[in-house]
DNA sequence: TAAAGTAGGGACGATAAAGTAACTGCCTGA
DNA sequence: TCAGGCAGTTACTTTATCGTCCCTACTTTA
């Protein structure tokens, strides 16, 4: 990570983004709707809660997802996405159709994608 | 970075963009046209030799840039987008759009976007 | 009585990623 | 002759990130 990122917007969502589970939380919740945490947990398989409850903050603060609590014993938080978070889902649609294409054209097979 | 990430092919290009400087060399690229290694140091400013190696290997790598080697003296290598790039190159764009959108909306005011 | 679920918080440590620095060989210009 | 540009490579060091583990307080179920 460059330490004075170049001052662009862009450059903050794709931090956002950039994150480790973070488009995958997106992406769960844009296709099976508002989940609970533990749901999500469930959804998301192999994150931990400490890893899943700070993307949640982050994408809260970015006002991507919107968090709802339920004042319950136990409380009953719920996370869906916010308009925000659907700007995004339309753009990693799109990835999602190039990476299909890539595919379809042999892109992963060999050992592109590493460096070392 | 998750250990064993989801089996997705969204997750490979992911995985290629997020890197650090990776979209800058890719606008670069595509805004400049194709450039020669130390023309995109100083495009990319504060970029080391080592990192900017290793990206552009990567992207290479992946099919999303060519290089081309003249065997002068010295050597000058020419990197620029291949047609793979380029399909990077419009969804950046729509990720640049949804930015600025954001950034009208005010989103990168406050402290969102840092979690800590 | 004990376990499990709910939604996390906090500390610690390993590991991977990024930065820094020094080096290459060759040539050109001052 | 000495610096500087070309296009990197290699080694070393540091930083940050992520994972793991344990804790909360309350309730329900077995």
């Amino acid at each position: 990570m460059p330490k004075t990122p170049p001052q662009c917007p862009m450059d903050s969502i794709l931090r956002l983004l950039m994150g480790p589970w973070t488009t995958y939380i997106i992406w769960v919740l844009s296709d099976q709707g508002p989940q609970r945490f533990g749901a999500l947990k469930r959804a998301v398989p192999g994150i931990s809660t400490r890893m899943l409850t700070e993307r949640l903050r982050m994408l809260q603060g970015a006002g991507v997802i919107w968090r709802e609590q339920a004042e319950t014993i136990p409380p009953a938080v719920t996370y869906g996405l916010t308009p925000r978070g659907n700007d995004l889902r339309s753009v990693l649609d799109a990835l999602g159709n190039i990476a299909e294409r890539w595919k379809a054209e042999g892109a992963f097979e060999d050992n592109a994608f590493r460096v070392g």
